[in-house]
DNA sequence: CTATAGATAATCT
DNA sequence: GATTATCTATAGG
């Protein structure tokens, strides 16, 4: 089996959605012929005021307390998709916020999905990196491989960077963003105050 | 470069 | 009825 084709497994989801996240960064990422290196991830714990599970389970977020590894989509604001990975089955409700990828093929379908030249703005961002990938709640709820979602290891360790988390209101202080340090595809720069 | 407003609809209280 | 894990365009430094 080549590397290319070697998936990562359960037991890597089934921990802490910090460490899956840091983890996640550097790892490809693949749906229907179109994907790229995964350069921003957030963590959202169990007990997270932040995360959609913290007050239980709900219609919603049911998908955030499957096993390991599961697909959860949701609608943001009306018309935005934002993919996660259900994380650690003991934490019931964790999950990794999939927020920004480097693409590196299918860029030409991503291009017309998003309607957008610049590469550099194809999948910086979960509701542009979907839109480029053609994901949406259809996927919600299912494991990886049923839903056609590739996670693939690294090739390169990346320098990553743990600062706060975008677009929410509670809990804004924990550094539950990760980031690959210097590349161009993320969402927001790194903030300055982020020491070396 | 940063900051802000408006769009837009499901979800939860 | 309030809130929201966003995006785009636009205005200003």
């Amino acid at each position: 089996m080549s590397p290319r084709a070697r998936a990562v497994g359960r037991a890597f989801f089934d921990r802490p959605p910090q460490a899956v996240a840091e983890d996640l960064v550097g790892c490809e990422l693949s749906f229907g012929g179109a994907g790229g290196v995964i350069v921003e991830a957030e963590a959202y714990g169990q007990d997270d005021p932040a995360s959609h599970s913290f007050r239980g389970e709900t219609p919603r977020c049911s998908a955030m307390f499957g096993p390991p590894g599961t697909v959860y989509v949701y609608l943001i604001h009306g018309l935005h998709w934002c993919l996660n990975l259900v994380t650690e089955e003991r934490g019931r409700g964790a999950a990794v916020l999939i927020r920004a990828i480097e693409p590196t093929h299918g860029i030409h379908a991503m291009r017309e999905r998003r309607g957008v030249d610049d590469d550099r703005l194809l999948c910086a961002g979960p509701g542009r990196l979907t839109q480029a990938l053609g994901i949406t709640g259809h996927i919600n709820g299912m494991a990886r491989s049923a839903a056609g979602l590739h996670v693939g290891p690294r090739s390169t360790v990346p320098d990553i960077a743990c600062v706060p988390r975008i677009g929410i209101s509670e809990a804004r202080e924990l550094p539950w963003r990760m980031v690959a340090r210097g590349s161009r595809f993320l969402s927001r720069p790194i903030p300055r105050s982020t020491p070396a």
